[in-house]
RNA sequence: GGUGGCAUAGCUCAGCUGGAUAGAGCACCUGCCUUCUAAGCAGGCGGUCCUAGGUUCGAAUCCUAGUGCCAUCACCA
């Protein structure tokens, strides 16, 4: 007998072993493969071979076929009790031991599902990665739960794994924060104005646009050319001085610089920990920005890269059907890609054991990425093999796109008050918390309103674009987080009342139960969690997990309502079912975990 | 214009390596709370899977062409 943990693989095997014995003894002919797929739910069995494929080396009638294979099967496997032909499609009932055995085998298993971690195997995931201008919004809310999500699933795939983000906290655009603070600031600070940091750096970056426009209507009203206005408007001029200035370490601006952005990271720390999301390294650009200069120099000399006349430093990626792109400006500055090269090999010198990263970034810079994996392959390096652009789609809103300057953005933190304050106000109107303290029906609220926006947005498959109706993501019926967590608490309730009843959570389950319907279907979704969270990871998409436990929930549903759990009169049924009840709860648990989701246990 | 992504019910989305009558939720219509939490369950309505070809025993899924939407094609980041 095959240890239980392996039944769900096992029998494949031995089925699939068994239908090339009958092809063989049947009809003299060898199998190559035998294709499985689940029984569709209007059929009656388990697990369907399709007959189809093996007319290619048996000819003859599929559903003979199927009918001659099956009675094989039925006399030749313990565990095949009927089997029903429709069409080419063999329907295989397995019987009642092989899911008693299989949930015997899990049913106290803790960390159900996931892999032990193979610490050589080890991948970093950047995430987030904002600029230190202005506060997130919905955006990055898409990417944080993204990025965290899927080194969640990473982790459990069996990978060891490294969060990390990279802070764009040099440049222009802080530049312009700065100096309109410096202009109209009249010194405020956080402290003073009791504006949350990333919040007060932010008004003054709308501020300087706003100046920034003044001026260009002014110089066009005086009749200068629109292109030189936008050019040289006097307060971008002394935006580009100060970048220069910062540049050569200016003692007066780097203070300034470095207050401001402490400012902002105070903001952002706030936001993270609401969102529920962590780090375990930070990179700065300020830090990086002048990394990967001497690669160049090493690949110009290999060859990989070629100087133009000016001085200038290009890849031709003709060949491999892109174009040239620039790594290295003429007076010798580095670009964006310059440094993401040397970003990449820094972190790989940083951490030894990475085997490959992934690159949490919106699909805008599908481009940008395909040539930094492309350059760094042909720079010779083993890991660039692994890299891989975790790319998503935009969020968009009913209106439109979300633009920062006209204001149109959905800010991060107001949108997850505000669906607490939604949470608060459903909860209330269904009043089941009266035993609750405040402390704790605020924690649910909180609970509730961000399982309900991490679950709407971590149920869409990453590539795709999300469109942001916030009247429907406040909405916590049918396929939403707060109906799972619902379910969830709804498990623990009947839990709780067990325990107090006495019920034998240990009592192995018995073949001579029965096993319902319901219960055999529970199980057999339970059988695909280990399998879920591999494909998962190996699509890096969360959807799949979000999506698997919805099904999970709903089909506990319909089994809560179709039986009786606590009322059960037969005590090992009973057992059986409170059990199971269990298990559907911790892989509800786990794999919202996944997502980066709580589960309450009440509501 | 070149390149890449997306296109499934009125709306928002599933649909794994091609498989049976394409599935959920929302919305709309019916039922079900003196029994384990009705944020639930059961049922109804609703589809030219963008279009046209092709491959295959079989295509929403793969290939080709076209249409539409989005992104990208800077010595910006």
């Amino acid at each position: 007998m095959l240890p239980d943990k392996l039944m769900l693989m096992g029998i494949k095997t031995v089925l699939e072993a068994k239908v090339k014995e009958a092809v063989l003894s049947i009809f003299n002919a060898e199998l190559p493969a035998v294709e499985f797929q689940p029984t569709r739910k209007d059929f009656e069995g388990d697990i369907t071979v399709v007959v189809f494929p093996m007319l290619r080396v048996v000819k003859g009638n599929p559903a003979q076929i199927g009918e001659q294979i099956g009675a094989f099967l039925e006399e030749h496997v313990e565990e095949v009790s009927a089997f029903n032909v429709v069409k080419g499609f063999l329907n295989i009932v397995l019987n009642d031991s092989f899911y008693v055995d299989f949930f015997n085998g899990i049913k106290d298993e803790a960390n159900f599902g996931s892999v032990e971690e193979v610490a050589a195997d080890a991948v970093m995931v950047e995430y987030s990665s904002p600029n230190t201008n202005k506060p997130l919004h919905l955006g990055h809310i898409r990417n944080n739960l993204l990025g965290y999500s899927v080194a969640e699933i990473l982790k459990a795939s069996g990978k060891k794994v490294y969060k990390t983000q990279i802070i764009n906290d040099r440049g222009i655009h802080i530049c312009k924060s700065m100096l309109a603070w410096q202009k109209m600031g009249n010194g405020e600070t956080p402290e003073s104005t009791g504006l949350k940091g990333d919040k007060l750096v932010g008004n003054y970056y709308v501020a300087f646009d706003k100046a920034y426009k003044a001026e260009i209507a002014k110089m066009l009203s005086d009749g200068v050319d629109e292109k030189v206005a936008t050019k040289e408007a006097p307060i971008l001029l002394e935006a580009q001085q100060m970048l220069i200035k910062w540049e050569a370490g200016d003692d007066e601006i780097v203070s300034l610089w470095k207050k401001m952005n402490g400012w902002v990271y105070d903001g952002f720390e706030i936001t993270y920990k609401n969102l529920g999301v962590d780090f375990d390294q930070l990179y700065y650009e300020s830090d990086t920005y002048l990394l990967g200069k001497d690669v160049v120099a090493d690949g110009l000399k290999k060859g990989v890269f070629f100087k133009k006349d000016d001085g200038s430093v290009w890849i031709d990626l003709t060949e491999d059907g892109l174009d040239e792109k620039i790594v290295l400006r003429s007076d010798g500055t580095a670009v964006y890609m310059t440094q993401d090269i040397g970003t990449a090999i820094q972190r790989v010198k940083d951490y030894s054991d990475i085997k490959g990263m992934v690159y949490t970034v919106g699909n805008e810079q599908d481009y940008h990425f395909k040539v930094l994996f492309l350059i760094l392959k042909k720079l010779g390096f083993s890991w660039a093999e692994q890299l891989h652009h975790l790319s998503y789609g935009m969020v968009d809103l009913p209106s439109g796109k979300m633009k920062s300057r006209e204001g149109t953005v959905v800010d991060a933190d107001d949108l997850m008050v505000e669906m607490t304050n939604t949470a608060k106000k459903i909860s209330e109107e269904l009043g089941k918390l009266g035993e609750y303290s405040e402390n704790e029906k605020q924690d649910l609220y909180k609970m509730v309103g961000l399982g309900a926006l991490k679950y709407y947005i971590l149920k869409v498959d990453p590539k795709k674009r999300i469109l942001f109706d916030p009247e429907e993501s406040v909405d916590f019926q049918g396929n939403t987080g707060p109906f799972i967590q619902y379910t969830y608490a709804r498990i623990q309730s009947i839990l709780r009342k067990a325990k107090d009843t006495g019920v034998d959570f240990n009592a192995m389950a018995e073949v001579s139960d029965n096993l319902h319907p319901k219960e055999k279907e529970l199980i057999k979704q339970l059988q695909l969690f280990p399998d879920m969270i591999q494909l998962a990871a190996t699509n890096f998409s969360p959807a799949l997990i979000a999506n698997y436990v919805y099904d999970l929930v709903k089909e506990f549903n319909s089994f809560y309502q179709q039986v009786s759990i606590l009322g059960e009169t037969n005590e090992s049924k009973k057992a059986l079912r409170v059990q199971l009840s269990k298990k559907v709860s911790e892989v509800v648990e786990s794999g919202f975990k996944l997502l980066g989701i709580e589960v309450p246990e009440r509501m």
